[in-house]
DNA sequence: TTGAAAGCGCTAACAA
DNA sequence: TTGTTAGCGCTTTCAA
C-alpha cells in the first residue's frame, strides 16, 4: 500500500560499510576493476539485499548522457514502421539503449513538438523516420544540435551543397522499387497503366512517382493514364477514390493496370474495381507497396514491393550510435534495395484488352 | 558541425539579469505568479533568444517525478496494441506525460527486464498490458513499488483476497465477447463447433475459452469438437495447424464452425479449409477476434469481435494518472464490453451438414 | 518580489 | 584500493 522509499547508492554504501564512491565504482562494470574483489562482492550483496537499482536520472544528469535515443515515426499503425522500430531495438539492445518512440501522424507541428520533447528529455540522438521534404530546414537545424539519422525518408538530392553539411541517412530505394513494379506490369504486356500516388511532400512517394515515370520512359509504347491527383492520406478510402478516378475513362481508354503507392491504397483500388464490376486480375492488375501483413491473404493476393524495414531500423540505430560516439565524421548514405513480391493480383491483360470488353458498370 | 553547448537556466538568468531561482519561477507556470510581470517577460525573452529548453533530467532529479509512464505491451505488431498505446497517449496528452513503450513478446524474462528498465528510468507509473497469469506474484510485488494499472489482461478472480491489496484494472470482457461469437454460430444452427484456443497463460485466451464453454453449456445440443490443443503463438501458422487438427475428423464428425481466439488464427483456419478443399462459409463458418485491419477485406470478410482498445488505453492512462496523484485509494476494476462484427465468414450450416435443420434464431 | 543556499543521486577528478 | 570533494541543472525552502 504505502510505497517505501527507493534505496539509493548511499543506502547501499552504508549497508556495505563503504563510501558511496566505492559503491559506485563497484557497481559500475567499467570501473569495478578499481575495486577489490572482496568489497565488490560486498557492495553487490548489499545492493541485492536492498533491491537497489541505479537511478538513471541522477546518472544522466551527472554523466551528461541519458542512454536513450528518440525514434520519430509517422504512424505506429503502419506495420513496416513497427518493423523499423524493432530493427532499431535490435541495433541498440547490446548497448542497453532505450529507444523513445514518438509519432507525428505526418503533421508538421507534431514533428516539431515530438522532437522538442525528445530534446527536453536529453536523448543522445534521434532516428528520424518522419521527415517531409518541407522539413529540410528544420532538420538541418536539428542536426546542428544533436546526432540525427535520417531514416526511410530523405530530401531531394539537389540542394545538398551546404558546406560541411554532414548528414547520416539510411534510406530505401523507392525509385528502384516502383520501377521494378511498373516494369513487371509492362513486361506482362500492359500498355495502359495508371499510378495512385501518395502525398508528394514525402520523399518515398515522390520517388515512387519517379520510378513509375522511369519505367514508362523506357517503354514509349506504354501510356500513363494516371488521373493526376494524389492521395493526402494513404488509406483504403483514398486508394478507392484515386482508382475510381483513373478507371472513370471510357472503356478503350481505361488502364489495365494500377500501381498504388502503398498496400492500403491498393486495397482501395480492389474495392473500386469491385464496385465497377471489374475483376482483378482478369480485367485490371493491381500492384501495391510495403508487403503489409495479410496482403498475401487478400482477394486476390496482392503483388507488392517489400521494403527491408527491419534492416533499415537496424542500420539506422547502428549508424546513430557511431555518430553519438563521434566515430562518424563523414556523411553516410546507405540505400537499401526493394524486393518485388509477385502474387496473383497481376497478370497479362486479357486478349483484346485494348478493345476492352469489360462492363462499364 | 560542432554541437554547441545546450543553454542552461543559469545562462538564461544571466542573460535576463536575474537570479536562477527567479528565472526558474518565471518559466514555471505553477510559480510564475510569484514573479513580477516585467521580469517574467524579460526571462521569457532571454529563454527564447537562447533557445532554452528545460532540462527534464535535472528537473526530474530535483522534483522526484519524471513525467513519464511506462507502457508494457506484448507486441507492437498487433494492431490493437497500437490502438491501446494511442489511447494512452490521448489520456496523457494534456498532462504532457511521455509514455515509454516497451515490448515483452510475451516472454516472462522480457517482461521483467522491461519493467526493470522502466524502474531504472524512474517512470511515475506503469500501464501493464502484457501480464501472464503466471506473473501474478511479480506484479503484486511491483504494485508495492510504483502505481500500476493492469490493462487488457488480468488475473484469475480467485486469490484476490490479499488484505489491503489495492489493484487498478482496465480490462476487456473476453468471456462476453467469446460467448457472443459462439452464440451467434449456435443461433445460425451450428451444432458442431470447435475453438482454436490461444495460449492459456494469458487471461484473454483463458476467458475466451470460458466464453466458448458458457455458450455451449447454454445449448446442450451443441457439440464441442475442439482438438484439445492450444496455440503457443497467435499466428496464421498456428491457426492453420489447430484448424487442420479440428477438421481432421471424419466428415460426419467434422465441425461446421470454428471460433479462433484471434484474427490471425482465423486466417490460418481459412488457409486450412482451402487446403482441405472446403469453402468458407459454405462448408465451414469461421469467427475471429480483434477486428484486425483488413479482416474486412479477406476472402471471405471475417466475422470477428471488436475490442475497444483505444478506450482501454485511454481509461488505463486516466486511472494511472489518478493513482499517481494519490486520488485512487480503492481498487478499481473497469470492464469494457466487446462488440460482435458480423461479416461473411459465418452463415447457417449447409442442409444436412448437421442433424439440425431448424436454426433457432 | 527577489536572492541565497541547499540538495535531489550520482560520477569523476584528485588525494591519500 | 578507497575516501574526499565538487558539481551536473534544477527547484524550493528560507530570508531579505
Amino acid at each position: 500500500m504505502s510505497i517505501p522509499r527507493v534505496p539509493t547508492l548511499k543506502d547501499v554504501a552504508k549497508h556495505a560499510g563503504v563510501h558511496v564512491a566505492t559503491a559506485s565504482r563497484a557497481l559500475n562494470t567499467q570501473q569495478s576493476h578499481l575495486v577489490s574483489e572482496a568489497t565488490r562482492t560486498r557492495v553487490q550483496a548489499a545492493a541485492d539485499a536492498l533491491g537497489y537499482r541505479t537511478n538513471a536520472v541522477a546518472q544522466s544528469l551527472r554523466t551528461g548522457t541519458t542512454g536513450t535515443i528518440g525514434v520519430v515515426v509517422p504512424d505506429l499503425a503502419n506495420p513496416f514502421v513497427v518493423s523499423i522500430i524493432r530493427g532499431v531495438e535490435h541495433g541498440t539492445r547490446r548497448e542497453n539503449i532505450l529507444p523513445l518512440v514518438v509519432e507525428t501522424h505526418d503533421e508538421p507541428e507534431q514533428l516539431r513538438s515530438a522532437v522538442s520533447r525528445l530534446l527536453g528529455n536529453r536523448v543522445d540522438g534521434i532516428v528520424l523516420c518522419a521527415a517531409h521534404t518541407t522539413d529540410e530546414e528544420f532538420v538541418a537545424d536539428l542536426e546542428g544540435k544533436i546526432p540525427v539519422v535520417l531514416a526511410l525518408r530523405g530530401f531531394d538530392q539537389r540542394g545538398r551543397s551546404a558546406p560541411g553539411a554532414r548528414r547520416f541517412e539510411v534510406l530505401h530505394d523507392d525509385i528502384a522499387g516502383a520501377r521494378a513494379a511498373v516494369t513487371h506490369l509492362i513486361e506482362q504486356g500492359h500498355t495502359r497503366i495508371a499510378q495512385l500516388p501518395g502525398n508528394q511532400v514525402i520523399s518515398s512517394f515522390i520517388e515512387r512517382g519517379q520510378g513509375f515515370a522511369a519505367a514508362l520512359a523506357a517503354h514509349p509504347e506504354v501510356e500513363d493514364l494516371s488521373s493526376g491527383t494524389h492521395a493526402t492520406e494513404h488509406t483504403v478510402a483514398e486508394g478507392r477514390r484515386l482508382a475510381a478516378e483513373a478507371l472513370a475513362a471510357p472503356a478503350g481508354r481505361r488502364p489495365t493496370a494500377l500501381f498504388a503507392h502503398n498496400d492500403l491504397m491498393a486495397v482501395g483500388a480492389l474495392d473500386a474495381l469491385r464496385e465497377l464490376g471489374l475483376r482483378c486480375p482478369e480485367d485490371v492488375s493491381v500492384v501495391g507497396y510495403n508487403d503489409a501483413p495479410l496482403s498475401d491473404h487478400l482477394d486476390p493476393p496482392l503483388t507488392t514491393v517489400r521494403l527491408p524495414s527491419y534492416e533499415l531500423g537496424k542500420h539506422s540505430a547502428r549508424l546513430l550510435l557511431s555518430a553519438i560516439e563521434g566515430d562518424a565524421s563523414e556523411s553516410v548514405r546507405t540505400m537499401l534495395a526493394p524486393e518485388l513480391v509477385l502474387r496473383e493480383s497481376t497478370r497479362p491483360p486479357a486478349d483484346g484488352a485494348s478493345a476492352d470488353e469489360a462492363p462499364t458498370a
